[in-house]
DNA sequence: GGGTCTATATATAAGAT
DNA sequence: TATCTTATATATAGACC
């Protein structure tokens, strides 16, 4: 399972085979403890690895391990077992609820993480945003208020009826946008 | 792996545990097997079943298991101790695991909704602060405005009709919008 | 119950970092 | 080398017989 398919041969190459045996025994330690909790049953699994042959990975425990050996060697001490069973089932349980515990804190959480990142972020870009246009603005406001300055002054000069001033400006633009346009626009610029 | 995720407790329902517990025991001979073949490495695997509590199934074989067990029990439980999975250690382990993994999604997950999230109260908001800034704007204009009345008004005093000034222009419009009693007042001044 | 058949969930081989 | 990521191969839950 994997990228390719694995021809069930020995891996020859040493890191490889280092690395596979690594996953698949951690996956089948998964297994095994998946087994027991699913379905209540004793189980384990003695895997000597390669790198010290004297001291085997061992699953459940090793007390456990022990346990289930001595019981495949000689079948009895049923109860006990059915009890210590019982125990690492609950516990695993009990394991399985801090888990789902956990995830609902941390979906709370993660609203709540959210809110806050979002105004910062929210704050951060309205900013820069804001800046810059309204730099614009004012500098179009400048633009205009010194032609209608001109204008002004020209009329110390002249009793003649000055021109229409003005038209088609940003702040025009602006201003007389819809609420709906706007968004549109701001989404532009964003 | 299978049509729906299954949740990692007790199956209840026993026909179901029955043939899970069926499935999976054959799943896991294999994988030992398969571990055993790509690494060379001697494991097996112990396991309970629900039907024959003193009969245990095993892999490789009974007798080939019993090598391996006999080994392990040679051990003393010291070294046994120190390189052994425990239990709790093992799920603790995995519930490390699992959170980070869970915090990677949501951290993922959350990116998402952020994105998601600002796009849509990112425009809002800024359409509500623009607006607001626009009123600001608007009130600057107005004092700019004031002060032009005012040599309007010197003006006035020195000529014989006051000329038309600022229609229909950007500026004119962003008072309005806020006060359309100035803008008439404005146009009769002017 | 015990086999067979998919749609999905998982495991994991290679590759990327 | 260890870890993370991704594309695939496998395992298996639920449905059906």
């Amino acid at each position: 399972m994997g990228r390719k398919k694995l021809k069930l041969q020995w891996i020859a190459n040493d890191s490889t085979r280092r690395s596979t045996f690594k996953k698949r025994k951690q996956g089948l330690m998964k297994k095994i403890s998946e087994l027991n909790t699913l379905c209540g049953v004793e189980a384990c699994a003695i895997v000597y690895g390669p790198y010290n042959p004297q001291v085997p990975d061992v699953w459940p425990s090793p007390s456990n391990a022990h346990r289930v050996l001595t019981r495949f060697k000689s079948l009895s001490e049923m109860e006990q077992s059915k009890k210590m069973v019982n125990q690492e089932a609950y516990l695993k349980q009990r394991m399985v609820k801090v888990r789902e515990q956990l995830k609902k804190q941390q979906r709370a959480n993660r609203e709540e993480e959210i809110t806050q990142l979002m105004n910062r972020a929210l704050i951060d870009k309205i900013g820069r945003i804001l800046k810059d246009e309204l730099k614009d603005l004012a500098w179009m406001i400048d633009e205009k208020m010194n032609r209608i300055q001109e204008r002004i002054d020209s009329l110390r000069n002249t009793t003649e009826s000055p021109p229409q001033l003005i038209n088609g400006t940003g702040i025009q633009m602006a201003v007389e946008m819809e609420d709906a346009q706007r968004q549109t626009w701001l989404m532009n610029q964003i």
